[in-house]
DNA sequence: TCCTTGATTCGACGGTTGTCGATATGGCCG
DNA sequence: CGGCCATATCGACAACCGTCGAATCAAGGA
């Protein structure tokens, strides 16, 4: 179950970093790296996911706390879930009788920086 | 030569919005309004296209510009600039025979700023 | 061992998306 | 005016996505 198995794509951000994306134009391959993340982002109760995950004490919340605040199904949460995981956002364990999931706080470094425009000046 | 001409906002960005998503849980609306400026990233193609953008002289650039970089064909560039404006990314002109295309750096800062781990945590 | 609870996987279905070629629009120039 | 160039729109089509209920797996506890 651990996210050691899955192919992360995001796990090393070695050569397709980081800086602002407004600076020099994204290679071919980062851009088809980048957008699967972004992919990731672009569904309204993933993007809940992420922030109650992160925000939930300890940074961590097991499956049964997120199926609560949804209207969606606990399997569809179960596929967001996995959806997050792939894409490289968040890690996940399970500890007996219960699944744990947290952010992993590098991707969203990397994006975050990705975005950012240039202070002043340009 | 344009950038005279655009708004040099920035002072007042952070105030738009969005204190990191991992501080606290996401409203379901805001989530709806990200997710749809995240699904506009979430493509190879527009992510290099506002990339080419924003790092071309000036700012902005031609369609002209925009469509020699890629194998898909002119409508489909088309097609992915609309996205893009329609998600309050980009914003463009007609001058002349030309239409032009330059990023909002608002935009772009409301989401990396969403993205923003707390610096020390964890 | 069987039953219960938590979570993932499966199969299906309707809606959305990226792409194309063809066509339309908008504007410059001879 | 008429032709040409730069973009946008249209219509179609295959692929993908979010969702569900049903079935399956995993771990405890009687």
């Amino acid at each position: 179950m651990s996210n050691l198995e899955l192919p992360v794509l995001g796990r090393d951000d070695a050569a397709v970093c980081c800086s602002p994306m407004v600076r020099e134009p994204l290679g071919e391959e980062a851009a088809v790296d980048l957008a699967k993340m972004f992919k990731a982002l672009s569904d309204p109760v993933r993007l809940r996911l992420l922030s109650l995950i992160a925000s939930h004490e300890g940074g961590e919340a097991c499956v049964c706390d997120l199926t609560g605040p949804f209207d969606v199904s606990q399997p569809t949460i179960s596929h967001h879930l996995k959806v997050l995981r792939e894409a490289g956002l968040v890690g996940s364990e399970r500890r007996g009788t219960w699944v744990y999931y947290w952010v992993l706080p590098g991707a969203l470094a990397r994006l975050s920086s990705l975005l950012e425009a240039p202070a002043g000046a340009r």
